[in-house]
This record gives structure tokens, C-alpha cells and sequence, in this order.
DNA sequence: TATGAATGAGTATTCATTCAT
DNA sequence: GATGAATGAATACTCATTCAT
């Protein structure tokens, strides 16, 4: 991937996930990117075709990131890792998961599959450690997970650092 | 208020809470109120004047909707009537709530106080049952609350249906 | 009709028939009226809808000039007539039929039957002067009168002039 | 003349003869030749010089057509052959001779004596059996030729069939 | 109050063309 | 000879907003 297609994504991420999709004009995203109007759409069909090259670097990020957590075969330990991943989220990370978090309220990019791998595991987890409606709790916890994320990308990590002990402490691990 | 007044301002609350604010012009507004677009800049200073007035509704209604929460005095009723509050969401008001959550994603229209005298409420209840921490236990809570009404104005209200139940019995209300 | 409307419609129609409807922007149409561009879309869908709606014209034109002729009585007065019909085109309608002929090079304007009413007539014409095969006759006076029409819109008027005494003579009309 | 440059004119000739030069671009000829953009302008000077390219192509191939014609001794003959001419177009040059005709609306490009050599043919011919007027006969005989070439690259070639008995017998050929 | 004509700045996108490789 | 990245101006069209009526 040359340079300057790059440099269109990553301003697009930065604008899209701050401004809004709609709110963003092509040519915004091209001065933040140094390159001339024309080239976005060289590179990508139109508008829409660079918010779907960013979506799809999203499905491999996802999956980078809930790696180390679906191979842990310690269940309190799956837990706790699950819990700390949104007060682990790289601050360089920041834009490209607002985005996310936007976008699930276009239909199109709704996608409430996207975080099953994560939740499976919870729920193997809470079996293991005998829960009795495992399959609720992990919906909950995922929940959780869900709306201390959204909540660090809106208002920052302070504003959700409480509930770290707190949850670790309720859940024992 | 007029008819035509209450149009736009039910056609706008429409089509922002579908396509999103950005994505809506005044015209299809105008249109779909049956008015002239040029009515719209009579009766609100500018499109955003429109959005505004449609959040003022929103402090009222949200008002009307914590009322019989907020003068519960028995501490599981309370908590009880809030876990079913977003489970007895009016089908006619999903646009106005979709509108809410959608917002939280703009700066400018972010209040994270919004749902205050709700964290307060449970806060209380959760003292008055002698938890540990009452105000963790209390965001927390609110948290699903904030995340079980997303998925049901996402997803549908079937798709959160068996966390009511579950939710009930965790915490014995 | 509003005076800028008017004005949109004879720019265009100057325009498309000069330079071409595709090497016309509405931009130099907007400039030529003397309207902000906006107008233009307004008034008309887009730019085939300008388009189309000078060519609605076109129909009620090509009848008024055809009508003195259909209800000629005298065969040979009528095909005099129709001779004559090249060579007094208003020069104010030039872009008009300029414009016509252009678009008969495009698949979806080009038709055929336009021109069918003095064909028609021209057949009776040669019917009635005991021509032996009529209709052929009268496709091909339809052809001369065509040819000359564009030749007239291409080179001016002088171009076409001997042919005028010359056909007459030779259909002795 | 080398692959490419062949494949550049070819697709060119296609696209501008169906769809105008000015709704060409040089992208959509790259993609049909099959070859880059970038191409083109090593080629051709730019998109002009292109047509012009392929309009110096035509003086060629309208020689080649004429030579057997222009070199018939016989006026009766000569007249034959010139008749049957637009009726013997060859298919694979249809879009050679739409352009032909599209371009005559051109200014630029509107040249009516590009055809002299087969005006001053008939003349000749008309001249020789003795008609009074052989230099206006052969204007309209050429008009006529035109006119019946233009309705068959429109309209295809049965539609102006019942035309070619018709004038071999109407000028005794 | 309400309309609808009108605007000018802005939109996404396409264009012909250049240039380093 | 040939490519493909890159450009900047132009394109058709939309937008929020104003204003005379």
C-alpha cells in the first residue's frame, strides 16, 4: 500500500470517528491528508468504498485484539482479561474504535455478531466455574464490556477507572 | 403549537433517528411534513434550531419516564421498576430514544448527567439492601440498563427479552 | 412559466445546439441565463430533464410549421409548399432545428416518424398527380427536403438557394 | 503502427461514433483497448488529437471508396455505381462513417467539400446525358446519396432498401 | 402563517492530462 | 513503449438558508 493511501485512511478513520460519516466531505479528508480530491476516489470506488476498506481493517483488529483472550484456558483468568480489555484499549486505538461504535447505529454496519467470539468464551468460562445460567451472565458481561468501552471513547478512561476493581472484585479474579 | 409546526418536528425526529442528523436535508423534512421547506426557517432559526427544540422534548419525556421510579420508596420496587424500564419502551417513541442514544456520539449533545437522578435512585436502594458499594453497584447497573435499551432499539425487543428475567432474579427483585 | 425559466430554457437551447449537449455544463447555461446554477435544478430534474422538456417543445413547433401544409387541398400547391419549407426557417428558430438534427445521432431522440405527417402528405400529393410508385416519390422529396434543411443549418441559407428554383422546376409545382 | 496504438484508435472510433466524442473519456477508451490511461498521451498529443487522428484515417478510406467510381467511363454507369455506394457499406465500417456524419454538426470538423470529387463526378455524367442542368442534378442526386447513407447508419439498412430500386429505375441505371 | 422562487457555497465524483518509474 | 500513481480543474447536483409575496 503506497503512502498517501494510507495517509487517506488513516484521516478518514480520524474524521469519520469524530466528525461522523456524513458530517465528513471528501475533501476535508483530503487536506487532512495532503493529497489532491481525485486520488480518494482512485483508490477507492467512491465515499463509501473508503468507509468499507476501513471496516474491513476493523474485522482483523478485532481479531488481533480478542486473541490472547480466547486461548486462555484458565476461565478466571479468560474473565479477568476480558474485563480489562476496554481499560486496555490503545489510545492510538481511540478513533478507530469510536468509529465502531458509531456505525453500530447505521443498519448497515450493525453487526451484533461481531463480539460473539468473546462472549462464547465468557460463557465457557462461567460454565466452567459452575454458574448457573452461564449463557445470561456472559450476555451481561459482554454487556458490560460494551458500555465501559463506549463510555472510555466518550468521555475518557478516568471516567470508567472505578469500575475496574470494582468488577474485578465481583467477578473474583 | 400548530399542526404544521408539530409536522416538521415529528418528521424531523423521524428521519434523524433513522438516517441520522447529517444524513437528512431539510427538504426531505419539509417533504415529509407535507410544508414548504421554507416553513421549517420559519419556526426554528436553522436546522440545528430543530434538532434543539426536538432535545428539549427529550428533557420533559425524560422526566415523565423516571417520575414513577424516582418516588418509589421501597428499595426493591425501585430497582425492579428500573430493570423493567427499557422493556416497556413504547414502540411509538422508539425514534425519540434511538435519537438519545445516537447523540451521545456528538460532543456538543453528550450528557452523561442526563440519567443522574436514576444512578442516584439506585444508588439509594442499593444502601438501604446494605451493599458494599452501593454507588458501584448502582453505575453498574445503570450500565445495562443504558446497554439492554440500545440493543432493543437496534435489535428489536425479543432480542434482549431473556436478560428480564435473569436480570430480575439476580438481583431478587 | 417564470421569466427565469424562460431564460434557462433559450441559454440551453442555445447552447446544447451549438456546442453539443454534452459539451455544455449547466454551469455555462446558469451563466448565459444570467441564474445562480442552483436554479436549474430546481426548475428541471436534472440536466436530461432540461433536455427533454425543450424537446416537448420541439413536438408543438414541428406542428405549427407543418400545419399550413397538411391542409393544403392542391397537390401541386402542396408539394410547392412543402419545397418551400427549408428555405423559411426563421432564422431566430435556427438553434431549434439545429438542435433537432444533433440529437438525431443520438439513439434515444432519434425517431424516425417525426416527420411522417408531410410524408404522408407527400404521398397523397404524388397520388393524386398520378406518380407511379407515390410513396417512393414521397420518401425522397422527404430526403431532398431533410438534406437541404441541414445544409441550410450548416452552411447558411446561400448554400442551399440554387436548389430552391431548380426543384421547383423540376417537380413543375 | 504498433498493437496498442491500433487497439487505442479502434476503441476510440467505437466510442466516439456510439457515444459522442464529448461523452468519451479517455478512461472508458483505455479500458476497451485494454490498455493504460497513460498510453493515449504517448500516443496522441491528448483526446483531440486522437479524433484528429482518426479523422486523417478518413480522407484515406474515402479515396479507396470513391477511386472505383471516379474512374468509370461510362456516365451511366458511374451513376449506377454512385447509387449503390451507401447501400454497400460495410458493416465492419459503420462506426468509421457514423463519426463521419455525428462530426458534420461540429464546426470544426464540417467540411462540405470533402465530398467534391463525386459531386463533380456526376456532374460530369449528368453533363454527357445531356440533362439540362447536370450540375444541380448532381448536387441533389449527392444530397440524396447522404441522406440515404445517414437513414441506414441511423436506422439500419432494410429500412432504405425500397429507395435503391427505386432510383436505378428513376435515373434509367 | 405559509409558500415557492432563488441563491451561493458546498458535495461527491469524473475528467483530461502529467510524470516518475 | 508502457504503466499506474497523482493532480487540479471541472462536472452535475444538493444543501441550508433567505426573501418577496
Amino acid at each position: 500500500m503506497t503512502d498517501k493511501k494510507e495517509n487517506i485512511l488513516s484521516a478518514a478513520l480520524e474524521l469519520f470517528a469524530n466528525e461522523g460519516y456524513n458530517a465528513t466531505s471528501t475533501s476535508s479528508i483530503a487536506k487532512k491528508a495532503g493529497v489532491s480530491e481525485g486520488l480518494i476516489f482512485r483508490h477507492f470506488k467512491n465515499k463509501k468504498g473508503l468507509l468499507d476498506a476501513l471496516m474491513e481493517d476493523a474485522e482483523a483488529r478485532i481479531g488481533k485484539l480478542l486473541a490472547p483472550v480466547i486461548f486462555e484456558s484458565d476461565p478466571k483468568k479468560a474473565i479477568r482479561k476480558i474485563i480489562l480489555l476496554p481499560f486496555s484499549i490503545d489510545q492510538a486505538e481511540y478513533d478507530f474504535w469510536r468509529l465502531q461504535f458509531i456505525l453500530k447505529w447505521q443498519k448497515e454496519y450493525n453487526n451484533p455478531q461481531k463480539m460473539k467470539p468473546l462472549v462464547d468464551k465468557l460463557s465457557w468460562a462461567f460454565s466452567e466455574l459452575k454458574y448457573e445460567e452461564p449463557e445470561e451472565e456472559a450476555k451481561l458481561l459482554n454487556m458490560l464490556i460494551d458500555t465501559i468501552s463506549s463510555g472510555i471513547l466518550r468521555d475518557g478512561l478516568e471516567s470508567q477507572l472505578p469500575l475496574k476493581s470494582f468488577l474485578l472484585k465481583k467477578y473474583g479474579v
